[in-house]
DNA sequence: AACGTTTTCTTAACCGGTAAAGTCGCTATC
DNA sequence: GATAGCGACTTTACCGGTTAAGAAAACGTT
């Protein structure tokens, strides 16, 4: 037996209004004595009744759902820390505010577009939140045009006149490289991610940017899908060259790459941090869990997400375009880096 | 400017019909000559209109959304590997019949049980997946009294009458142990995920049981919050016994704690598998990118996720109740485990 | 030609709210 | 003492669909 769905009107001939009063109750709204308010409160208690979000939005007023669309195959979603971490912080303050998530995977970047136009026009979420930006992203057209809120995840250069949220990718890798330099390494490699995402490109230009002004004497830079495999296949192919053209220090893009290239060295029997020092990106758990435990570029995902979340509230509620820079990623050092061998 | 709001009424002007008519056509219900169909096809194909989904709902008809909501602290999801990868399943299978997922993470079980109630009174969802069963789970009795639909993921001597999906962990348990015991370990340990889990309980008596039955000189169980930081302790309180009175193999609930203990082991000067051997549970990626590589109990946790969004769906459509085992965890040695060393 | 059936479509009443406009009694104002 | 103003509600018209009941045309029957 279904519990028996109870409405507004209920509510309204239980407190002895019509459900205009009860309306204008639950929304705050003036033009009702304290007392009559009293009595419609305790009436909805009594019956246990809450507005119906799916009339709400219906009758125009606020959505309290926002969207998420994430494009990335779903095996290697899997195992990425990052996004559920980033969730979870959005997650944290959608909670605070009644809100609910929306979830979709998605193939690339078209789809994503007709998935949030639908969403939109058909009222299903108030706002979006986009990530995994890439160079000339169809998304900040496509979301301009509709008018729809949305926090976009990315560098300011990439998300045009989007409200963004952000961290410094370029002044990260830069820390990362000059530091890897001060230890005295001079041949310096990097395993990035994917080489579509807008991201990926500035971490690679500050890199290559880096290795000149420093001088170094050998950068290698390679591209991969962020996943465990990739990350051993590039690092077996930088570490397989003799010495003199070998890196003697690796940066990863993310935990999982790093977690493999480590598992690569001992493989060769090369030592880390002694014949290559890896540092790693995100900084997981999981970077503690190795042996030596992973240096690593960290970085406050869970916040991140909850940043992400807070922004998209601003924009919601109309605040103006901004961009929102959150910290940048600081280098945690560990076991895995050091001086290199002689 | 916002893109003009279509509705069915402009459609139903185009093409020279009432909206009702067009309601008939794009609900595929009979009462409409092949011609007018077209007609009304066509409009809507011009104006770029789908039906409005909220008014769909309001209106009555099913509703394409299904909710999972999630028990456990956020810090700790980012690391599971199982639930992103139980999600990008769920979606696999939402994704062809266009339906989304809602998403919500609470803090506990009671929490749960409202928002789910909150989610089906004001139909906001057409059914759910529900996860992480415990003992007496209150879920149980809050669902039927609600007559939602829903699929539970765990063994059906937790979920009652509700349908179920499930893994035979026990089975699992058993065979990992007589692996280890016939390898010829005779002190096992096992580091348990959080022991309020059904499953947790489930594993834990499967563990006793075979213990007994293989009559093991030595078997250890604690319970644990999943995540590497207790798996890493548990662990190193194991290990710290001497010799006679130490584990020569841990099992463990999943990948993450294996590898913190893979961990522990080196930073004891402990080698494995020769001086004990390692079992982890899951077996994402992660296990194959250590050193030496993870043996795990391996599970395809992606079909698992698409199994139950599947069955939810035939729940949705009316199929009875009923329990729906996918294929227990098999053996994947690889190289965490050997026989006990001298 | 009259009549019961279908087929094809239209009407109108919801679904459960929101919000603008209207009603009514009461006080303040000149 | 007529009028304006205000507070406290009620009415009513949507929002964008679905669906049961009604109506008009087409069709087969005798």
């Amino acid at each position: 037996m279904t519990t028996s769905r109870v409405t507004i009107k209920e509510v309204a001939a239980r407190a002895g209004v019509s459900k205009g009063a009860v309306s204008l109750a639950f929304n705050h709204k003036p033009g009702l004595s304290e007392a009559t308010r009293d009595r419609i409160f305790r009436a909805a208690r009594e019956l246990g009744w809450a507005p119906n979000p799916t009339a709400r939005t219906l009758a125009g007023s606020r959505v309290d759902v926002v969207g998420l669309a994430v494009c990335r195959p779903a095996r290697l979603l899997g195992l990425e820390p990052f996004y559920m971490d980033f969730v979870s912080g959005v997650e944290s303050v959608l909670i605070e505010r009644n809100c609910s998530l929306l979830l979709r995977l998605v193939r690339n970047v078209e789809e994503e577009v007709g998935l949030q136009e639908a969403w939109w026009r058909g009222r299903q979420i108030g706002g979006s939140i986009l990530v995994d930006f890439r160079a000339d992203d169809p998304r900040v057209a496509a979301v301009e045009r509709l008018g729809m809120p949305v926090v976009a995840v990315g560098h300011p250069s990439l998300t045009g006149t989007l409200t963004s949220v952000w961290t410094d990718d370029a002044t990260a890798v830069t820390e990362a490289v000059r530091y890897l330099a001060a230890l005295g390494h001079r041949r310096i490699a990097r395993v990035g991610g994917a080489a579509a995402l807008g991201h990926t490109a500035m971490r690679t230009a500050a890199f290559d940017e880096a290795a000149r002004t420093l001088e170094l004497a050998g950068a290698w830079q390679v591209t991969t899908d962020y996943s465990g495999e990739a990350g051993a296949r590039a690092t077996r192919s930088l570490l397989t060259a003799a010495p003199p053209d070998r890196p003697t220090a690796i940066v990863y893009d993310n935990d999982i790459m790093a977690v493999a290239g480590l598992s690569v060295a001992a493989e060769m029997g090369l030592g880390v941090p002694h014949d290559v020092s890896l540092l790693a990106w995100d900084d997981s758990q999981l970077c503690r869990l190795t042996r030596p435990t992973l240096s690593a570029m960290s970085h406050d995902v869970h916040g991140f997400g909850a940043e992400a979340a807070r922004t998209l509230f601003g924009v919601i509620t109309g605040e103006g375009p901004g961009s929102h820079p959150v910290p940048t990623p600081v280098l945690t050092p560990r076991g895995s880096t050091a001086p290199p061998g002689v």
